[in-house]
DNA sequence: TTAAAACATGTAATTTATTACACGTTTTAA
DNA sequence: TTAAAACGTGTAATAAATTACATGTTTTAA
């Protein structure tokens, strides 16, 4: 057991659907992957250099302008099995989700808390806008049925992570009613 | 900003409620505050180090039997004051979720991937799992309405975990419904 | 034409977290 | 009575993640 680095499976998940720099890889966890994963270029290209030397990717030298070289990394074919090893891999851990705002709140012992309405109410407005975001990627970046059936996992976590919002947004809604009534 | 290692503050927060030991603060990461934030006693001790160093706690050594030492910590004004202006700073990050089998999905591209059954269910049952456990700890801890004013912030999340794991779990069985029909 | 933004790749230092090592005491149940 | 489980406190080694340091090229817009 103990699967750990999942840096290594997402770097070969996305070279999986096409070759790669290291500075398309730090992009793609700013936009599509960072919607639930985070990681800094000083982690990717260590991580990359590994994978190589492991066998698992190589990379070719392309020239850009007249004399940028980027490395296009490429996923072999031990690359490619041991990506669909880890998929096909159970998932037994379910990891709790370490959300700084709930940390607080549970150490919020009275329910009339002068600080509760105010800690709410910002947390409400984050996740409200976090939720438009969530819906407005969803219509970007899957308008019609044929863009969802393709990529359909993309389509399935962008869908969940809308609901889990949607809840987020309507517990903190209901809460701050609740204690409302409270004061 | 850049307000990090939580880990002190959780401590902070445990001991303004009552004086603990090492031990017990460990076991607390192993129920209470453990259903959504972890710890070893390898981070915890040296934590608990630096927090006296810095004048945040103290402790008083009991002997328990005939020689077993205890360090009991307290919490001190200083600590009690570091504690209230963490509360009451904004929370404006929302951490991303590092949820494992979600990103495993985003590398499922087609809606007929033979794998997909399989992991949908494994995590249904995880998540049913889980959202038992959440309905069972809810009813214990907090029985009556009473105990739910009192310690209201650890009502309220728990009460919110138990919300997101339903909807978990029921985005969980629509997926599952949808594939089936694909088939 | 020139300055800023974006592209591109790395290393170093620090912090945080996990796993393993290490040792001793007290309580509980067979 | 004795062995196991729980209590109790630490350090060491490793792994992972973040922030900072460091350098250079190409494109774009003023």
């Amino acid at each position: 057991m103990a699967q750990k680095n999942k840096l290594q499976f997402i770097i070969l998940g996305l070279l999986n659907q096409q070759p790669l720099t290291g500075y398309d890889l730090t992009k793609a966890f700013d936009t599509e992957i960072g919607e639930f994963w985070q990681a800094q270029h000083s982690q990717i290209y260590p991580q990359l250099k590994r994978l190589e030397d492991q066998g698992y990717i190589t990379h070719e030298i392309t020239i850009s302008g007249a004399k940028l070289e980027k490395k296009l990394y490429h996923i072999t074919a031990t690359g490619t099995a041991l990506l669909s090893s880890w998929i096909s891999d159970g998932t037994p851990d379910l990891t709790a989700t370490k959300d700084e705002f709930i940390l607080k709140l549970y150490f919020i012992q009275n329910n009339r808390d002068p600080r509760l309405p105010g800690m709410l109410q910002e947390q409400l407005a984050l996740h409200t806008g976090k939720l438009a975001h969530l819906k407005q990627r969803l219509t970007t970046v899957f308008p019609t049925k044929a863009s969802q059936t393709e990529n359909y996992g993309h389509f399935l976590i962008l869908q969940h992570a809308l609901g889990r919002e949607t809840y987020y947004v309507d517990w903190l809604k209901q809460t701050l009613q609740q204690i409302s009534k409270k004061r």
